[in-house]
RNA sequence: CGCGGGGUAGAGCAGCUGGUAGCUCGUCGGGCUCAUAACCCGGAGGUCGUUGGUUCAAAUCCUUCCCCCGCAA
C-alpha cells in the first residue's frame, strides 16, 4: 500500500522501518525541527532522519490545520495513513483523504489510557498487563474504533524504558496484521467502551516529583514509571536527587528509634532506605545534582542522607 | 554564547581565605573469633582533567581546551 507516515519519536522508528521496508511510504511527516538537550541546539525527530536516509519526503508543518497540510497529505496520494506518536491532533477532514482512513498504532490496552503519554501512567499506576492497540483514527482523542490489540505483561520491576522498548518493537507486529487485514477486509473495527475509557495526559518535569506520604508500592511505581525520563526526585538535606531504582522492601524493619515521618532515611551497611507513608522503599541507585548516576553505597561513602522532602 | 554545579587514590567525597594531600568504602597483609560482609592493627595506591600564566611556593588564584552532570526550553 502507499502509506502516510506520521509520527516523531523513537517510538515510531520500528514502526516507520517496517512500512518502509513491506509498503510504500510516499510522505513522512513530523514535527519541526526543535531545540534539544543542554545548550539548546536545533536537532531533527529521529523520524526525519530515517526517512531522509531512504530518500522519502519529509514534511514538517507547525500545525495540521492549514489548508496547506490538508493538501499535501491529499496529493501524496495514499492508500492509508498511519500515525504512531505523531504529537499533534489531525482535523477530521484529513481523516478522510484516503481509501482506508487513518490507523493509529497506540501504546496501550484501549480504551485505557487514552492520550499523549500511554507508557508512563501505566507503569506508574502499577499496571500487570499493556499492549498495542491499532485504531481508526476518529475526530476524537484516541476515540476510534478498535481494529486489533496484542498484550504484553509488565514485569513488578519493569520501567517505563523497558516497556517503551517492547511496545515499539512490537508496534510494526500489529500494524502489518492491521494493515493485511484492512486490504483483505476481514477485519471489523470495533467501538470503543467509553465507560472504561481513562486518559493519560502529557508528562513533566513534575510528574516525577516524589510525595513521600504515598507508599513504597506506590513510590516504587512512580520511579520505574518515570525512568528514564523525566526521573522521580526529591530533594535530600537540601540538595536535589533523582532516584533511579527502588526496591520495595518486604521486612518492616524499623530502626529502635522512633523516626521522624516519611522521608526518614535509614542507613544501614551501605543501603539507603527510606520511611514511606506506608512501608519502606530502598533506594538502590540515585544521581545528586552535578554528578552522575550511582549506586546507594556509593553514594553513603561520600554523603550523609537524613531526610527526604 | 540560555542559567548553573563538577572533574583530587579502584569507587564516593573533603581540602580550594596558597606551603608537595585527607575521610568513607573497596583492596592487600596480619590479628581476634565457632564464624562472618563484623571488629582491631598495619600496608599499597594520587604527575589533584588539560594548556599557559601569577608566585619563593598552587589541588588551592587567573587563562585555554576537553569531558560529565543539574535546571530551563
Amino acid at each position: 500500500m502507499k502509506v502516510i507516515f506520521l509520527g516523531t519519536p523513537e517510538f515510531a522508528l520500528g514502526t516507520l522501518e517496517m512500512l518502509i521496508r513491506e509498503h510504500e511510504v510516499v510522505l513522512v511527516v513530523t514535527k519541526p525541527d526543535a531545540p534539544k538537550g543542554r545548550g539548546g541546539k536545533i536537532a531533527m525527530p529521529c523520524v526525519k532522519e530515517l526517512a531522509l536516509k531512504h530518500g522519502i519526503e519529509v514534511y514538517q508543518p507547525a500545525s495540521s490545520r492549514t489548508d496547506e497540510f490538508y493538501e499535501k497529505l491529499k496529493n501524496a496520494g495514499a492508500d492509508v495513513m498511519v500515525t504512531c506518536a505523531y504529537g499533534k491532533i489531525l482535523p477530521a477532514r484529513v481523516l478522510g483523504i484516503t481509501k482506508y482512513g487513518c490507523v493509529n498504532v497506540h501504546a496501550s490496552l484501549l480504551p485505557e489510557y487514552r492520550g499523549a503519554a500511554p507508557l508512563w501512567h501505566t507503569v506508574i499506576d502499577g499496571k500487570t498487563e499493556s499492549g498495542i492497540t491499532t485504531m481508526l483514527t476518529d475526530a476524537g482523542m484516541d476515540t476510534g474504533d478498535i481494529l486489533l490489540c496484542d498484550k504484553t505483561p509488565i514485569g513488578p520491576d519493569m520501567t517505563m524504558g523497558e516497556l517503551h522498548d517492547i511496545l515499539a518493537a512490537m508496534g510494526p507486529v500489529t500494524l502489518r496484521k492491521t494493515l493485511a487485514g484492512l486490504e483483505k477486509g476481514c477485519i471489523t473495527p470495533k467501538p470503543q467502551d467509553a465507560a472504561k475509557a481513562t486518559y493519560a495526559p502529557m508528562v513533566d518535569r513534575d510528574t516525577g516529583h516524589i510525595d513521600w506520604d504515598k507508599s513504597a508500592a506506590e513510590i516504587h511505581d512512580l520511579v520505574r514509571g518515570t525512568n528514564p525520563f523525566p526521573t522521580a526526585w526529591s530533594m535530600l538535606d537540601g540538595r536535589r536527587v533523582k532516584i533511579w531504582r527502588t526496591a520495595v522492601t518486604d521486612s518492616e524493619a524499623l530502626p529502635d528509634e522512633p523516626v521522624s515521618g516519611p522521608g526518614t532515611c535509614i542507613v544501614n551497611d551501605g543501603t539507603l532506605k527510606v520511611v514511606c507513608g506506608s512501608g519502606i522503599i530502598e533506594i538502590l541507585e540515585i544521581q545528586a545534582e552535578g554528578s552522575r548516576k550511582m549506586s546507594a553505597g556509593e553514594y553513603l561513602n561520600g554523603h550523609g542522607a537524613k531526610k527526604f522532602k
